[in-house]
Formats: C-alpha cells, sequence, structure tokens
DNA sequence: CAGTATCCTACGTGATACTG
DNA sequence: CAGTATCACGTAGGATACTG
C-alpha cells in the first residue's frame, strides 16, 4: 500500500510535484539559494530533522536539483542547478502569494529587487507572447499531442 | 510528536507550503480551475482516495481558497474564489517546469494558450519594475521590516 | 451524486545518539 | 562539520463499504 507515485499521470504539474512536492524540498532549495549551503546551516535554519535532510538532499541532488560540492575549505556544501534554479519562478510565486494572503503584521518579510536598479520585481503573473500582463481568465488549456490518444 | 507546523516560520514560502503544499490539493486545484468541480469528477479524475479528497475539499474551502455551492442542477460543485484564483502562477510555474525538465517524448501535454490571440503565453518567469524580462541572478532578496529584529 | 465511516499501512517526520 | 544510525510516532494516504 505505497503511495501513488505521480509518476504516471501524464501531468507537467505532477511530475514537478514528484520532485520537489515534499514538506521540506522547496524550503531547502530556498536556503541553497539564499546561499545557506552547508547541512548544519540548513538544518539550523529550518530545523528540519538530520536525517530527513540527509534524505531530501540526497534525492534532490539525484534528480538534478542540487550538486555537491566542495567549497574553499574542503567542507561540502549544496549548490543550485540551472535545473534548479529554474525552479525560482515556483518559489516566487509561493513567496508573493504568501506576502499576499497570508501576511506578517509587521510588514514584508523578504523582499526580491533587481540587483541593478534596487526597485522590487513584479509579483509573477501571466504573460502573452508579446510580454503583456494578462490575467488568468485571459488564458484557456488546450491539450498537446501527449493527451490526445 | 506531531508534524512540525511550518506557522511560526515567518517565512511567506512556508506560509503557502503550509496551505497548499499537502501532495493532493495543486492537483486538486488544478482540476477545479479547469472546470471538474464535482465530488465524483475530481475523485475520478485524479484516483485519490475519497475520504482524502474529502479532507481536502474541507481544508482547501476553510482556508479560503475554494467555495462550495450548487450548480444549476442543484449538485454540489466546487469553485476557486479569488485567493485560489492567485495561485495560478504557482500552477503554471510548477507546470512549465515540468513541461521543461519532464517532458513527455509524445510531446506537449497542455499548453495555455492567450484566449485572444490562442498564442500560447510565456513560460512564467522574472519581470522587473518595467516590465522587462529578467534572470534569476539579476535579483537578490532583501529582508524587510518584519525580518529586522 | 456527494459524500461518511472504517480500517489499515507505510511513509514522512521527529529526537537523539553516534561516527569519521 | 557532515552526515549516518536508531527508534518511535502520527498522519497522509489508500481500499472499500455504506448512506441519504
Amino acid at each position: 500500500m505505497k503511495l501513488k507515485s505521480f509518476k504516471g499521470m501524464n501531468c507537467s504539474l505532477a511530475q514537478t510535484l514528484n520532485i520537489v512536492g515534499e514538506r521540506w524540498s522547496l524550503l531547502i532549495i530556498r536556503d541553497i539559494s539564499f546561499g545557506t549551503t552547508h547541512f548544519d546551516e540548513i538544518q539550523k535554519s529550518l530545523g528540519v530533522a538530520r536525517n530527513m535532510l540527509s534524505t531530501r538532499l540526497k534525492q534532490l541532488t539525484e534528480a538534478g536539483i542540487l550538486r555537491k560540492e566542495a567549497d574553499d575549505a574542503g567542507r561540502s556544501q549544496y549548490k543550485l542547478t540551472d535545473k534548479g534554479w529554474d525552479l525560482m519562478p515556483v518559489l516566487l510565486s509561493m513567496t508573493h502569494w504568501g506576502d499576499k494572503h497570508v501576511p506578517d503584521e509587521a510588514g514584508d518579510r523578504v523582499v526580491f529587487v533587481d540587483q541593478k536598479t534596487g526597485r522590487p520585481i513584479q509579483p509573477m503573473g501571466i504573460h502573452d507572447a508579446d510580454g503583456s500582463r494578462i490575467n488568468y481568465y485571459d488564458i484557456k488549456p488546450e491539450f498537446g499531442p501527449a493527451l490526445r490518444r
């Protein structure tokens, strides 16, 4: 009676959830994207159990999202691969949603800014082929070849 | 030895995960956004256990993401609230990531298109305050008031 | 059709001690 | 510091039957 894997679901969302859908995965990825790259650092930062962290790091490395390497001092550290950095839109979308819908009375928590200008980036949103921002009710799903049989 | 809640974490990402981080939640939300709004429809579509679906629907409704109402025939159905629709960027980001990194040999699965033009939307990405697309290495996090103490 | 009600299991998670 | 090794636990998740 194993957990049902989403692998057979032929749905990109399910595939993604299958890889980064565990409770801690995205938080670990966020920490590493912030430069918290050592085991103990991450462990303290998140308060996650050591064995869980170990398991997740291994799994994410196998999935090609993280890369394990030695830092200048010879200590192990984890870095995001390009595949891992590609998750930034996911992290940012969730962060923006939390900012808006589960705010802190004290104000913003983390703001992502453009390094050049220092101005905050736009909240994550949908853009049409020309780059104009559009609304969720302006789009519709269409089934591609993989779903037409 | 309960599961550690992310509530105290003062992190928007954790807050979001606390609400939609369960394995099935985002898949249920996607189904409903596609117009699969009845209990049995969702259940068959996802193959999720009925009691799990029941629990999740209740939880998401309480969280203000879903709204339960009767359709024209008097049957119960679930709809996304505005708060729920605000999760579209999350769903789309994950879907696009899956498209790219866990592709199907048969080609695309679901493509989201602009209703007006029929052209696919842009893959979800980061945009600066002017609306220009920028890269993940062009941004940096800054700590807001809620984290400065 | 839209759930509830049971019963069951294994996985995700946690605490802590230990090792090179 | 970077894990591994145990041991324990609860809950998410699953199968199925039942009800209005």
